[in-house]
DNA sequence: GTCTATAGAGTGATAGAC
DNA sequence: GTCTATCACTCTATAGAC
């Protein structure tokens, strides 16, 4: 990829983590980036190939960090995917506090990204029914409840960032990923505590 | 309250829940109410004006249905109170998918807004615990735990709509609150269950 | 590849007649 | 209260010189 092409999609993210989806123009990022707004427009010719880019940016990053995901996972190894997932959802803030409008603005993006989402709730789910398997979690008849489960903890963390925002408070991984343990814990058999000693470093919850 | 106030109200409010609070312009508000431009403007002198006033019956009509949450109640109370909230949150949608929007916008109203969170967590929190006391959620030394409860049940209730939204989905009343009541349904004791049993109107969930 | 200049549409806000 | 007309601004996108 062209160096100037490289410049305008990092400027670009950074400006949209800083002041919103919404509130970044182009003559904003040519400015930014010094070069002319006709300069910016030769590579990219609409503003949607911009966006374009950039969640294909997105989508090439997220595929290296949930790669893991792919394969059934322990207690142990989902809170390092999770850290991981944490530090990319500080570096494309912009687009898990701006969802819905990137999603309402481009039908292309919000189309494919739909399918991700219920592929990662599924993968979650899946992950939690064999840590069921393995002991660690309680077994029940009705497998709904890890795919609830699943759903919840997706919700925790994708809407970790925007609530953050929401309520004006500022927040670190640590919070985070104990705010999403916590609804595992309650599903966890003796076996599975010693798993959650090690993923909250502090002293036992209850 | 003016008449011709009044429909501006209602029409602005109907536009952003249906086509997303920024895509909706003081032009296109005139027309739809079918006065001109210069007389929305004459009821509203600044946008921000409109905005307030829409705060201002969103604060009124939530301040009625959430003056119950005052009083400790108890799960079968708290799930009514959840299924009035389901239907002002379908009421005043636009401002559940796009309140960072509008907080960002309005930062007025962000301080506010922001207080009020708060207290609701807060008030969430003091239920469950009220309802440890009253036997029909576990008792745990650390209050923290129902400190979190509420947190999760206040994430999972607000942003409802959003998640719904993001994934493309639609969704109705009882998917929600079912979603919302299967986190306190591992705190539940034998007695809590009883009343789990009315809430889940279906059969037990495990 | 990079620039300047500008078209064309939309926005919030204001002035002044009735 | 309600209208028409218009200003000043911003945005995306395009044209054409270098």
């Amino acid at each position: 990829m062209n160096k100037t092409k490289k410049r305008i999609l990092e400027t670009t993210i950074r400006l949209f983590n800083r002041d919103g989806f919404a509130n970044v123009s182009l003559p904003q990022i040519a400015d930014i980036v010094d070069i002319s707004l006709g300069n910016l427009t030769y590579h990219f010719k609409k503003k949607e190939d911009l966006i374009e880019s950039i969640y294909a940016l997105f989508q090439e990053e997220l595929a290296i960090i949930t790669k893991d995901y792919k394969q059934l996972s322990n207690l142990g190894e989902m809170d390092e995917q999770l850290r991981g997932f944490y530090e990319f959802q500080q570096r494309f803030q912009f687009f898990y506090l701006d969802l819905l409008e990137i999603e309402r603005a481009y039908p292309a993006i919000a189309e494919r990204h739909q399918k991700h989402i219920e592929g990662q709730i599924n993968g979650l789910a899946k992950s939690f029914t064999h840590n069921a398997s393995l002991g660690n979690l309680t077994e029940y008849e009705k497998p709904i409840i890890y795919q609830h489960l699943g759903q919840q903890f997706w919700l925790n963390t994708v809407f970790w960032s925007m609530q953050i925002a929401v309520r004006g408070r500022t927040s670190n991984v640590e919070e985070m990923t104990q705010a999403a343990w916590l609804l595992v814990l309650p599903h966890t058999t003796e076996k599975g505590r010693i798993d959650f000693e090690h993923i909250f470093k502090t002293e036992k919850i209850d």
